[in-house]
DNA sequence: CAGATATATTCCAAAATTAGAATATATCAA
DNA sequence: TTGATATATTCTAATTTTGGAATATATCTG
């Protein structure tokens, strides 16, 4: 119940629900989805780190940055099946369309590098 | 989104995932919710507005009780698939499978008339 | 109609969640 | 080592959620 409990309450928040959708179409490290999200990059941070204790998503290091990639979901059954349908879930949104098609505009070498 | 949210929401809450767990074995009133769960009758009725507003349990009145059953999902595509895969998700827990094992006991004849 | 029962709603306090500012940590570059 | 940058953590305020008591509503029975 408590990992079930987890994936759905990483899921219940639309900013975390954006993260989602953004890394199905490249992994992103957290001051690019600042850039996209808008938001302060302690709540990006946050975000990831529900996002990740439910399995969903994972890091990797690449010097100063950490960038974030969906996971195959094998750690949680709850998970897989939720990254799954969100593949398809969602695409015609029109907050998460906007994200999406803005995603070209986001690179770290311009965005994050002052 | 904001009915995807709204489904997510309704099923980050663990008493009400045991509510829709139970009534994955016959409709229920609300006084045989409330003997199951253990709480409050009016906190029994909040939790299944909300799960009512997410689409994935209706009511019907039968005299002075309320029955609820679990929707078929047709209002939304994410209550129904999370209807789905719940109809095998859970199953084993232990607190789910003690309220399961319970059910036959609870009869609102017994439970609610006083 | 009056009383009893099942459910819904309102109100309020406690707990959880979210966001941002401030701060800490880690890595790179000079 | 020093300075700069990316990220994580801590702290606090604001908002949301949850639960129960009190109350309101609706239906049945006599």
């Amino acid at each position: 119940m408590k990992l079930f409990l987890r994936v759905m309450k990483a899921l219940s928040d639309s900013n975390r629900v954006k993260i989602i959708k953004m890394l199905q179409h490249r992994m992103m490290c957290v001051c690019e989805l600042q850039a996209a999200l808008r938001i302060a990059q302690p709540s990006v941070s946050k975000h990831l780190k529900i996002l990740e204790d439910a399995g969903l998503v994972a890091s990797s290091k690449d010097g100063l940055w950490v960038n974030y990639h969906l996971t195959s979901g094998h750690d949680s059954p709850y998970a897989a099946s939720l990254l799954g349908n969100l593949r398809h879930w969602l695409d015609d949104d029109s907050e998460v369309a906007k994200l999406i098609s803005g995603l070209p505009l986001i690179q770290r070498e311009i965005i994050c590098r002052k």
